[in-house]
DNA sequence: TTATAGATTGCCT
DNA sequence: GGCAATCTATAAT
């Protein structure tokens, strides 16, 4: 597990977003998700992203072009686009790129570090040991996952500044330092699938999937290792 | 107006 | 490993 400090944290800035969703992603591992419920504050640290790009990503939601579904993928960066799917989870990802360009990252796995006992209740997990790694690793392992735990919604939360200290949903930098970032084709799509656009911290113990040794060095050996100075 | 696929998860065998 | 759950956007009638 790693720290998380609180009052060290800071918000992004506006211009950390304003870019390719490739060059935002491996950067944005490590930072945290910050949901404030009332006096209570629920935090995970980003161990997987997807990017997904404009027009010419296939497997993106903006490649029909801006719709009232998608709207916010176009809008300024830094802001929460929020969709439903399968009809049963919420996906939560930020907005990228410049105003007029399309461009997001897709959030799909947690470590959580902070409200876990309100996570655990909000993904109906509240009678299981949380002192289990096991169980832990349970609590937001996944992008629907980690909305049910941090109860995030498209009627709460679409279109949301994630980057305003006003907003009960931020992304914030406690200075935590990753390695071991790796890349890998994107999960769950049939269209473009072949492009090598998901960032995890390969160590992690908390990325989505099944927590199988098989899976886990499948996983790895198919990865490619990303060299980038921080 | 009706059909179908989908950036997922958990339960079943 | 298979598949149901169940809403939405978009394609096909």
């Amino acid at each position: 597990m790693t720290e998380f400090k609180l009052d060290k944290a800071r918000l992004l800035r506006r211009s950390f977003f304003n870019r390719d969703p490739r060059e935002v992603s491996p950067e944005l591992l490590g930072k945290i998700i910050l949901r404030r419920q009332g006096r209570k504050v629920l935090a995970g640290r980003i161990v997987e992203i997807e990017a997904y790009l404009g027009a010419d990503d296939a497997a993106a939601h903006a490649a029909a072009g801006r719709t009232a579904r998608n709207d916010v993928i176009f809008g300024p960066p830094g802001y929460a686009y929020v969709y439903f799917i399968y009809g049963v989870y919420y996906c939560l990802n930020i907005s990228c790129m410049p105003e007029g360009d399309a461009g997001c990252v897709l959030i799909r796995a947690l470590e959580p570090i902070a409200g876990i006992a309100a996570m655990a209740k909000a993904r109906q997990m509240q009678d299981l040991d949380l002192k289990s790694s096991r169980n832990l690793q349970k609590l937001a392992s996944g992008p629907g996952k980690l909305c049910e735990a941090l109860d995030i919604t498209r009627q709460h939360d679409n279109a949301k500044d994630m980057l305003s200290p006003d907003s009960d949903l931020q992304v914030v930098d406690d200075g935590f330092k990753t390695g071991n970032v790796t890349v890998t084709s994107r999960i769950g799509i049939t269209k473009s699938a072949e492009m090598p656009l998901r960032y995890l911290i390969a160590d992690s113990l908390f990325i989505s999937g099944k927590q199988t040794g098989y899976r886990r060095k499948e996983r790895g050996a198919r990865g490619k290792q990303l060299n980038h100075n921080h």
